[in-house]
DNA sequence: CTGAATCCATTAGGATACTG
DNA sequence: CAGTATCCTAATGGATTCAG
C-alpha cells in the first residue's frame, strides 16, 4: 500500500501521460469525504449527535454561535451522506430528532481517533506555528 | 467522556449561560486542526510525503491538477503547522525538498485510518446520496 | 527550479425576516 | 418548533505574470 499507489486510486487521472480532458475527480473518496467532514460545523455535530439523539433546539442551544441556516444546511447534508437519520414526530407544534446511523457510527470510530489526536497535539501545534512566524517572520 | 464534555473542551464557550463577548474559538483544537486539513490538498500532500520525501516539482507532477499557487501555500502552511519539513539545496537552480516531521507521521496515523474509511466506504455513501435526492427530489 | 504577486470567479457562511 | 428565503461578506482557490 504505497502512497503512489493510494493516490492513484484517489486520483483516478493521476498518471505520468495525462489525457487533461478526461481528468474527472468527482469519484475521489478522499475529497468527497473530507469536503463535507472539512465543514465548519461536521465535526462538532457528529461528536453530539455520537453521545445521544438531539432534537433542533437542542443542537442550537448546545452550539451557541451557529446560525440556523447552517444547521439546518449541515444537518441535511449530514443526513444526505447518510451519516445522520432525521426523524420528525408529529406533536403539536412538530418536533424533530436527529441521531446517528451505522454508517454514521462507523465513520465516527477513525474520525473520533483524529479529533482525540488534535486535543492531544494541540499545544504542538502551536508551538510550531510560533516557531514559524518568529524565523519567517 | 461523554459527548457534552468533549463538547466543552473543544469550544470553551459552550455554557447554558453564555457570555456571548466572552466566546473565543480560536483556541478550539479541532477546528483548529480541521481547517487546515480540510483543505482540499493538504489529505492528498500528506499521503504522498508519507511515503517519502519529494521535490516540489515531483509534488507539481504527482498532483497533475494543483495549481502552482496552491502547491506552495498548501506547503506553506503544512510546515507551519509543524507536519513537514522544508529543506533547500544549494545547487544551481536550487531544488528544496519537502519532507514528514515526527508529528507529521503522527498525525498520519489516525488520518490515514479516516482516508482509508473513505476508501472503503464510498459506495454506501453514495448509495445513501443517491437515495436521499430521489426521495427529497 | 521554486517560488511571489496580482487579479478574478466561486463558494462557504452569517444576519435578518418570514412561514407551517 | 423547525425550518425557508433573501441578501451580503469573507474566504478558497484558479490563471496569469514576474523574479531570484
Amino acid at each position: 500500500m504505497s502512497g503512489v499507489l493510494n493516490l492513484k486510486n484517489r486520483m483516478p487521472g493521476a498518471r505520468r501521460e495525462i489525457d487533461l480532458a478526461a481528468l474527472d475527480f468527482s469519484n475521489c473518496p478522499v475529497r468527497d469525504m473530507m469536503q463535507q467532514i472539512g465543514g465548519k460545523w461536521s465535526t462538532l455535530l457528529l461528536e453530539v449527535l455520537a453521545a445521544e439523539p438531539r432534537r433542533f433546539g437542542e443542537l442550537r442551544r448546545m452550539l451557541p454561535d451557529i446560525s440556523q441556516r447552517m444547521l439546518t444546511q449541515t444537518l441535511r447534508d449530514l443526513q444526505r451522506d447518510g451519516y445522520i437519520a432525521r426523524e420528525v414526530f408529529p406533536t403539536k407544534p412538530p418536533s424533530v430528532e436527529y441521531s446517528m446511523t451505522e454508517l454514521g457510527r462507523s465513520l465516527y470510530q477513525p474520525l473520533s481517533q483524529l479529533l482525540n489526536w488534535a486535543e492531544a497535539n494541540h499545544d504542538s501545534v502551536r508551538a510550531a506555528r510560533s516557531r514559524f512566524d518568529s524565523v519567517d517572520n
